[in-house]
DNA sequence: GCATATCGATGCCTGCGCGGTATCGATCGG
DNA sequence: CCGATCGATACCGCGCAGGCATCGATATGC
């Protein structure tokens, strides 16, 4: 099976219509219906249930789409991987480390610094992107480790090893009723009616229904609990970092989250081993 | 990067000959000179330092091989897998358990047991393979699920729940003075010159130097030990199926063993699911 | 109910690229 | 210095990917 192929299935499988995917492939939708007729034939099965009017996918091609992801992420992300050490080459070599934006800020700083104290120190490039980003980054090479949270994110095939483990508070806008509570239940946070709960976009941008405004990353969300929309409920460690409009309360009954320093399985660098070093030593 | 290429690349690192990989691959030296000149300019880096006497890995070429390794497991695996549920429909559903051949005997057939019974079960292929296979054999989609024991088998990116752990005992033919023991120490062991360890094979099935006698399966051991040309530590369990010509002593300070039934991180497949929850329930 | 639009499949053609043969050029051994 | 080894290059032919035109099936509008 030829990466093109893999690409031009996961296209089709993706967009459920042949015209749309042939579009997004920038070529014309005949040589794709071929490609993927002829990928039916090599692998023996169907992939695609169609009529003139629907495209829906087999349990075969339900298959094929997660297991194909996996592996066209591996290669991309092995091609990544090449450029970017042989970039390294001719240069100082480099490493990319994913964190979500506003996330454990100080423990990443803590990392960092401890990581450049090493003799032979790569740069560290920091990518900080959004909730639930990190994974695909790892997988496909953007980045080269990451800083995970548990349970949030998965880690579902990756080495990891445990940072620090942390409870969660409420953060509230300042002056709220419960801002003087020294403690607050799951149960509570949700049955507030005046502070519904952030809506955060799934994987493929969409997001959930419900009363709640819709966020993309932690600065959104601050913004709006200290405008009163709404209140969430995040580690600890945000505290760090909350100026004199928030408040946080502990939440008894919210899971512990753990931050992990993630990588892949096979990670042959240097850096990438020093990074994890450094984080657990700290 | 297509996976013909990928293919290419890796015949010619693993042989670090033109001639020679080309021949693996069932084509002429020309074309795969050219095939991997052309895919060096697309990434723009050297993947091999070549004189006309000698080809080496550069550091690029190391981690393409390494990556590009992986990348192509997930090809085969996901080509594997999709022709695998095609088949399943036209018959009854079936999952590939990979298991050391001899290890964990009186485990897997508690599972075995425990899944066949519950409803819906699909038929279970057991692939008794040698140790430190099964990895392989899981990364590239010839197994859906397998039984590794830490921490001898590596679970580098595969989602795993333990299931038993236990201490390991020396096994020796009877009759040998340290068979009366109760206990022994791993140093003790590692002294005893008339019995050397025996030696396993590597990934590439080659074998360490050493005194012992070479070794590819638990049978093989058994008999060498029952004639006294060996000894071996081994987890507990092995006692089950040892005859009256061996013996065991536990030894005191050995790693423990733990077992676990190990799957890819995205498996689909309700059968896997299925295998998980009867082990973990047993 | 007929005309029309939508959408995937098929037939046909062209050009690129993969693979083969022949050969070159560099390096090492005798 | 000659020959053997081995990767690179030149040249050629064929297969196949991709484009265009069209068909057949199905849902939609008047």
């Amino acid at each position: 099976m030829e990466t093109r192929e893999l690409t031009y299935f996961v296209a089709v499988a993706e967009e459920l219509h042949f015209g749309r995917a042939a579009e997004r492939l920038g070529i014309t939708q005949p040589p794709l219906s071929r490609a993927i007729g002829q990928l039916e034939r090599r692998l023996g099965a169907t992939l695609f249930e169609r009529t003139s009017r629907q495209v829906t996918l087999t349990e075969a091609g339900a298959v094929l789409l997660q297991e194909g992801r996996a592996a066209l992420d591996a290669v991309v992300a092995a091609e990544r991987r090449v450029r970017r050490t042989a970039q390294a080459l001719t240069g100082r070599p480099s490493v990319v480390l994913a964190s979500k934006a506003g996330a454990s800020a100080e423990l990443l700083a803590k990392l960092l610094h401890a990581y450049d104290a090493e003799p032979g120190a790569a740069a560290v490039e920091v990518l900080l992107c959004g909730p639930g980003q990190q994974e695909g980054l790892l997988r496909d090479g953007r980045a080269d480790v990451a800083l995970l949270h548990r349970p949030f994110d998965s880690i579902a095939g990756f080495d990891t090893e445990e940072l620090v483990t942390e409870g969660q508070v409420l953060v509230l806008p300042a002056g709220h009723p419960l801002s003087t509570r020294t403690s607050v239940t799951l149960a509570e946070v949700e049955s507030l009616a005046d502070l519904p709960q952030p809506r955060w976009p799934r994987r493929d941008g969409s997001y959930p229904d419900g009363p709640g405004p819709e966020v993309r990353d932690l600065t959104q969300l601050r913004q709006l609990v200290a405008l009163g929309r709404t209140c969430t409920v995040l580690p600890e460690s945000v505290r760090a970092d909350l100026g004199e409009t928030l408040v946080c309360v502990p939440v008894s009954d919210a899971v512990q989250v753990t931050t992990v320093i993630a990588w892949p399985p096979h990670s042959r660098s240097k850096a990438v081993a020093g990074l994890v070093r450094a984080a657990t030593a700290g």
